[in-house]
DNA sequence: ACCGTGACTCTGC
DNA sequence: TGCAGAGCCACGG
């Protein structure tokens, strides 16, 4: 018998899979488009259960401001940094990147 | 059941 | 621009 809340991860991994490459998504809009309005912090809980080799874009996710906050210390933000870049995503100067350059939304 | 903690977000100062 | 407060869902001691 599968958890409930195993059903509720997997509906959040299908919606990060949806994310283009060169685009990213929020936390907050995951949680949406996964129907659990106001759950970012159930997404964030999500991902870090994938493992190391997922084929799932989890580094297009950031939080509201445009920012990286996965745990792991600089290691893990220069990786999903390095990533994003690796798409055409330019940060700049600051942390964040311009989530209305970059943001993706549905429809 | 209570409380602390966390890949969050919004509001207000 | 930055930081504190409060609200949020879920887990573990």
């Amino acid at each position: 018998m599968a958890s409930r809340q195993i059903d509720i991860d997997q509906r959040i991994w299908q919606v990060v899979m949806l994310i283009p490459p060169g685009k990213v998504s929020t936390y907050g809009d995951v949680a949406r488009m996964a129907g659990l309005p106001g759950a970012a912090r159930r997404v964030g809980r999500a991902l870090r259960g994938l493992p190391g080799d997922t084929l799932i874009p989890w580094h297009r996710v950031v939080n509201a401001q445009g920012r990286i906050v996965v745990p792991g210390g600089d290691d893990a933000r220069s990786e999903q940094r390095a990533r994003l870049e690796g798409e055409g995503i330019h940060f700049g100067r600051g942390p964040a990147l311009s989530l209305r350059k970059y943001r993706w939304r549905p429809g």
